[in-house]
DNA sequence: TTTTCGTATGAAATATAATTCATATGTGGT
DNA sequence: ACCACATATGAATTATATTTCATACGAAAA
């Protein structure tokens, strides 16, 4: 890997360790939205959306384009479908499905 | 995406953003190597390495097998590589080779 | 041009994670 | 059984990230 790859997986991944992000990316990909909208669907505060917003934006998993007062954001490309289905499949193959991990139990306390 | 794949995603993309297990993952990716090589090379503590190995472990990015005294580390799976090579893909499609981010210069710091 | 709505931002408070240190455990050799 | 080496772990310290609150900014309407 390079090191700047590195560096900037580093930045993705701690972009996506964050349960509100990863809820905002998820109703993304369901259909575009604007911030109004984020914070009802996922019943957070206006500015906690908006900080959010801004790493997920900064690593390009979304775009954003105005629309008169409102920011409308949207899944920018194919990167976090496919960096679910990788997770998917991955949690498939080792994650139990009673939700016991063998190794401990971090994952689903 | 369900609920139990958000709450596995959430300790997957934990677990990676983190510099110091990113540069196990690299090094184990190249070869399988026990706690003191790894200390030796990315030059930390053998607490600091075992700590950082047992999030790892757990999420089964990487399998452990002891071998006499020492207890050898091995990369698990194709996930590790898909994902990196998703990022490596992205970041060339967003991250300019100046690592100047359009966006904000979070990234390059 | 003042007001209102939608969004962004800075800074303080709070929560969470990483690092270190001391020590325990586990394995093999003597 | 004891010792030495390799690794793991708990707890305290330290560092980093998140959340909240107050407020600023931008666009459109009155």
């Amino acid at each position: 890997m390079k090191r700047k790859l590195s560096k900037a997986c580093y930045s993705f991944f701690s972009t996506l360790a964050n349960p509100t992000r990863l809820a905002i990316l998820e109703k993304l990909s369901e259909s575009d939205m604007n911030v109004k909208q984020l914070t009802q669907t996922l019943k957070q505060e206006q500015s906690m959306i908006s900080h959010n917003l801004k790493p997920l934006l900064h690593c390009r998993f979304i775009n954003s384009k105005r629309q008169g007062k409102s920011m409308i954001y949207q899944i920018n490309c194919d990167t976090v479908t496919m960096l679910f289905k990788t997770l998917d499949s991955h949690a498939q193959n080792h994650c139990p499905e009673d939700g016991n991990c063998p190794k401990t139990n971090l994952l689903t306390q």
